[in-house]
DNA sequence: ACTGAAAGGGTAGTAAT
DNA sequence: ATTACTACCCTTTCAGT
């Protein structure tokens, strides 16, 4: 991992479609060089997945909503089973476990509101292990994204 | 949109580098025509983008803060300042304005908790329109991502 | 110093899209 | 036609003697 890694990554995590050529013009490298720590980037875990980011508000999913939620009392069954729960629903797109005073923050997206009641009579209310659970609905999404502070 | 636009978008919002022959399996189109699905999509902003998802603890950022922000006085120019601001900060991944308690539901990636401490001075208590802040740190990513349902 | 191994870059040819 | 991949060769570096 050296400045020309970082290079790659900035350009990459921005967009993925780039040929090696260009990369490698604003890197100073060659494409074959390029190519080869793209690959070893890969391999190595530090480039996780490359992925399209759809418009939520285009494919029928114009809300989103964040909701903290805490469990009755944390045991360990509880708790993933919970998570396991979490991972399956499609709506929620983010999920964290959080020191605080809610035990998740969970990130929804949903078409409305009616769809999130739905949801959280599915979820929280048909669940004896939540104690409460507190909505946040998304007026502005300010920023959004997954990129990551790169510095090199 | 069309039943074959959502199995093309459920696959490429997966994985970006299939290629439109593996796609076209899948899918029960030739190549070409999936090509130029893509294409559409890609125009008409369906796909906004094709990035890729880094790993931030091989990049030395190990640590997940998510900040609930509550302003003094909600008027348009303080609303929008901060806004700016949490766009500008590089730490800040994704900034939301919501209903709820807080305002703002903010989530960061730094360091460690030290860097966390710089940026509540930079950016918190150097801002005396914030009346108050509420920080969970994530111990468990349980689930993390952008994917959006999508039903065909 | 000298040698040998290892890592990484460049060139170029081939395959895939 | 453009781009990706890969095999081959060359340079640099560093370890051990």
């Amino acid at each position: 991992m050296d400045t020309f890694d970082y290079k790659i990554l900035a350009q990459v995590q921005t967009d993925s479609r780039m040929t090696a050529e260009r990369i490698s013009e604003g890197v100073g490298l060659s494409p074959a060089a390029v190519q080869k720590r793209l690959k070893r980037l890969r391999d190595s875990g530090v480039i996780r997945a490359e992925v399209a980011l759809l418009d939520p508000r285009k494919l029928g999913h114009p809300m989103t909503v964040i909701t903290e939620v805490s469990l009755e009392r944390e045991n360990l069954n509880v708790l993933d089973a919970f998570k396991r729960r979490m991972r399956q629903a499609e709506e929620v797109q983010q999920c964290y476990y959080t020191t605080g005073e809610a035990d998740f923050i969970i990130i929804l997206l949903v078409r409305d509101i009616q769809h999130y009641e739905k949801f959280t009579r599915e979820y929280f209310f048909g669940n004896s292990e939540i104690s409460k659970f507190k909505t946040n609905i998304v007026m502005d999404q300010v920023k959004v994204g997954l990129k990551i502070p790169i510095h090199g």
